[in-house]
DNA sequence: TATTGACAAGTAAACGATTCCATACTAAGT
DNA sequence: ACTTAGTATGGAATCGTTTACTTGTCAATA
């Protein structure tokens, strides 16, 4: 038995020891940047394995400065998507030994605050943000001029922001489905948006303009639901549309967990899709292959997304001064069953 | 304008030397545990607003040996419930200032390993576990004596183990999806099943047993498929099991995923729920509201599980020696529609 | 043989905080 | 007025690494 751990963890000095050298050459030996003699190598080794020796990364991270960690910040975690995301991010960046940090803001500016300062003391590589949007000047100036920072979803406006942006074309792909309802004979078309506040919300609006104003419709404002993208702004706001006298014939849903929401209060109602009401959704929605009715959809697919942004963080890691660069991914109409024609 | 941030970050010694005084004085300030008088009290936090400070948390790791991190290892991190899990959990440890570091081993026990290794690492101060079950000894002797750790959906039969248990009551669960199908009038059951190498997947199998025998039916090997709690595996197995001369009658599902999988299948080939097969469910299914059919099933909750998982490891950093506890949540059929009746 | 150079291995100073211990100063008791 | 006790603050060690600098050995060359 030359079982020598004990319940303490052992230090690069045990190892040294153990070994019977410095504790440089032990370091040496562990980091392979500097020559050390083969029968000294095999020494410190069998020294490791007998200690039980794990390199403890908090007394690295002292003195190299890297955390290798990623913080990844959601502000609406419960839309499965952000962790699809969130799983494609953590692939990529294992591969460089990167671990991923993940918190959810629940839509709040204040708790997106208290995260970033709390990820920055952790001294985190890179961000990974999904922000509210209400700390856009904080990012821009304190955060990323300072720290590798992608955001997804999101655009910062601010002329100081330094960092890469991950999305899909918002406004080309609610121009596409806004369209395809019209062309379908829709003209009484009701809108689900997110809030206005991010860009996410405002692009994809302004497509819905687009395509209104493209084919000389009205643009209505008591159509129109702001909501912040969840499941239960979604069925409140198909609620609130689709129980008047004269209802709209469809709804352009703007977020995909808004679809889901008014999906469920559609079908909860027994209201029809697509009999009773179009239904179109920008964003991919779970299970979509079981579900009663297939909805005509821009898929966004969080798992390229997800990649995109792990591997433009680890490159503006490497690079931190590179120009800023933004990932718009092109958008695809996926014909369902969820629009009824008139044409 | 005395704004003296530059780039560079600033330490507890740019505050000690813009107040005038010492390091330690400035720790105190901060720490508020020793007196200081209320004068240096106001001149240091002046300063530390001047100097824009931020106290480093891996410098406060080097002496305290608390990172406030929980590790949350996940052996297939495609199951939403996982990350609604994450989810609970962060939203719990948040509240005592802990962060969550997530990552996924894709049922592979030696990236497993290799995370268990960069948590410790990373000192974090707890583990969430959900195993692959490939290194239940290692788990026990070496992991769980010196961290605190839970596990989710596993049970860690070693000795030496150290730690809690959530789960649901999977061989009660199972059962009674059985015995409902049993009551159905069903004989000809499949089961499709999760490896049974880890306890889940020994649990459930068990219940599925127990019914059989209760009712005195044969188990039959040639209906029974045990792939990997995913969704392809499920996609396989239906496939493997259904495309026979004589296929069951009915389909025993014993991971939500595979389930997934299996009425994607079934669905594509146009067989259809229940009339051509019955399908239970152990787990619940994203947006069961809006599918096709509605899966009798066992519900998990997995909020209410990864809550339990978070108070747990919150509680056991506090008191490590207390005795393990185990949180096995009793299981309740949901009847919908995907089972067809013969009696 | 003496001098030089190469290079393996050790010594010690960081990294940024916390905290034990020492010190100096105040106030009270005889 | 002198000792003593109490206490606010500073000095310095410490946590576990990395790495610049130093030391010492040995082979090659003149």
């Amino acid at each position: 038995m030359n079982n020598n751990e004990n319940t303490q963890k052992s230090t690069i000095k045990d190892v040294a020891k153990a070994a019977g050298v410095s504790i440089a050459t032990v370091s040496r030996v562990i980091n392979k940047n500097y020559y050390v003699s083969p029968e000294i190598n095999v020494k410190v080794q069998n020294a490791i394995v007998q200690t039980g020796y794990v390199p403890d990364s908090i007394a690295r991270t002292m003195k190299s400065n890297n955390t290798n960690l990623i913080g990844f910040i959601v502000s609406n975690i419960s839309n499965p998507h952000m962790m699809t995301i969130a799983r494609a991010i953590e692939k990529v960046i294992r591969e460089s030994n990167y671990n991923l940090l993940v918190c959810s803001t629940e839509n709040d500016p204040t708790l997106e605050l208290k995260y970033l300062n709390a990820f920055i003391s952790r001294r985190i590589s890179g961000l990974v943000l999904h922000s509210t949007g209400g700390n856009e000047e904080y990012i821009a100036q304190k955060i990323s001029s300072t720290l590798p920072t992608v955001l997804m979803f999101r655009h910062n406006e601010c002329k100081e922001f330094v960092g890469d942006t991950v999305d899909t074309d918002g406004r080309q792909g609610s121009y596409k489905l806004a369209k395809h309802l019209i062309e379908c004979g829709h003209r009484r078309i009701a809108l689900l948006g997110g809030h206005l506040e991010v860009s996410t919300g405002r692009d994809r609006y302004q497509g819905y303009q687009d395509a209104m104003r493209e084919f000389g419709l009205e643009i209505n404002p008591e159509l129109h639901y702001f909501g912040d993208f969840s499941e239960l702004s979604g069925l409140q706001g198909a609620r609130k549309l689709f129980t008047t006298s004269n209802p709209p014939t469809a709804l352009l849903c703007l977020a995909n967990m808004a679809a889901v929401g008014a999906m469920k209060y559609f079908r909860d109602k027994g209201i029809h899709v697509p009999d009773d009401v179009s239904v179109v959704s920008y964003g991919d929605i779970e299970n979509v292959e079981l579900m009663w009715v297939n909805p005509t959809r821009i898929p966004q697919i969080p798992s390229v997304l997800g990649q995109k942004a792990g591997e433009l963080v680890l490159d503006r890691i490497q690079n931190p001064h590179r120009p800023n660069r933004e990932a718009t991914f092109d958008t695809d109409l996926i014909i369902g069953n969820s629009v009824k024609n008139y044409i």
